[in-house]
DNA sequence: TTCATTAAGTGCGATACCGTACAGATGCAA
DNA sequence: TTGCATCTGTACGGTATCGCACTTAATGAA
């Protein structure tokens, strides 16, 4: 029988050694995440980095306007808080939580330390970096060059990637939010979407019914910020 | 009397402590970059890393339809081939020199030693790229919230800040390349800037007369990633 | 000097997305 | 059950930018 929550269900940790998992496992705590909940503002000393489980965080940048824009997601896959190994402490971006679940955090000091200890957790936590900017500068070009509607899709399919279910929770609003458009727009765009019969949603809701739909909306941009995750994240040496 | 060139004119290297820094310079080797030439292309595995100091290159991604879209720039603040460090070896952007000028670079090999070996190097380099982060998601709000003015405007500011003249080489058709739109839209825009008196152009050329102007034309963006550049690089210990 | 090449200016219809306004529809709380 | 807050649908003029076509101007090579 399996518990309902393990560390192991967060890629990054599951991919440590035994030893260096069992190190750490001592110290992850087991954190639930609401929808919205901000883990951190711009600037803003970190006391803990996440490794989601269920949970999914977006990072955004919001401007003076009030308007924001995501630059990645991390899900299952990643940590939250790499500022804290990579010696900058703060980001002038913020983490919000975009789709409510589990993570486990682990103490500033405690990644840190792990970190600086050099072995493969450092590999591990560069090489996730690395993927995160990868995400970023996508995003960049993406946000230039395509459709909302592509950008929708492209959101969705890596938002199903994190998620065990097909059905997530989240309003057109928030999309919007994360994408940087309006919210018509959103509602625009998935109306379409659902039109095709890819989708399916109600207040609040979003399902996704047809995987391959997506797949034939969206833009490049989706399948190399994948390949470039597994690549970078399978079998780190 | 100064050389006319030193790797000391990289601001990496030069805040490099003495015993690290004589250590790398046996092995720097001065090279010229010329407008336009690839350092690297998608998938391409890196030979070298390359501290600017006269040069500037360009951080893009080409998408399948041609269309590129610029995701973070690289002066002499800091050092093109991150990806040899971080462990990926290579990128799915490209590297292209926007400025003509020099660069020192350093054997792959070399660069993954010195940062392996965990001191001051790894700390700076790592820093470093959480900076070169903030640029490249900077950059992807930039592109969904602000006018081409106000991103021709920080470009030519964060250029301005990366050379020593107030004048640089490079067509509209090359700067429309880097913001991701058509060669027309930078020149209206252009035209605008020159219009108020603040910068001057001719075929291949453009000199910026009112720094002043450009900052008032501009978006948050250009101040967020410059504060953050010198937060993060300026007396790292 | 002439020519070929490349850079920049101009015009125009198309369109994706914005800002705003308001009208249902849904679901939770009392 | 009703009420109320929140979410979604629809509409419409406005505008930044696109895509395309063509002209004019500057520069270096022959």
């Amino acid at each position: 029988m399996t518990p309902l929550h393990s560390p192991l269900q967060n890629r990054l940790l599951s991919a440590l050694p035994k030893d260096e998992f069992a190190q750490l496992a001592k110290h992850l705590q087991l954190v639930p995440m609401l929808l919205g909940e901000m883990l951190y503002e711009p600037g803003e000393q970190l006391k803990y980095a996440f490794f989601p489980t269920t949970a999914i965080v977006s990072l955004q940048y919001v401007m003076e306007s009030g308007a924001s824009s995501e630059s990645a997601g991390v899900g299952n896959e990643g940590v939250v808080g790499i500022s804290l190994f990579m010696g900058g402490d703060t980001t002038s971006s913020s983490a919000v939580v975009q789709t409510a679940g589990h993570a486990y955090r682990l103490e500033r000091r405690l990644i840190k330390k792990e970190f600086e200890r050099g072995g493969f957790m450092q590999r591990l936590m560069l090489r996730y970096t690395q993927a995160l900017m990868t995400q970023m500068s996508q995003t960049a070009a993406c946000n230039r060059h395509h459709s909302l509607e592509q950008r929708l899709s492209r959101w969705l399919l890596l938002t199903l990637d994190r998620v065990s279910t097909s059905e997530f929770v989240v309003t057109h609003e928030l999309v919007a939010s994360m994408l940087g458009v309006r919210r018509e727009g959103v509602s625009e765009a998935a109306g379409k979407l659902q039109n095709a019969g890819y989708i399916r949603y109600r207040r609040g809701h979003i399902a996704v019914l047809e995987r391959v739909g997506l797949e034939s909306r969206t833009c490049e941009c989706y399948q190399v910020v994948k390949k470039e995750m597994s690549r970078l994240l399978d079998d780190v040496k």
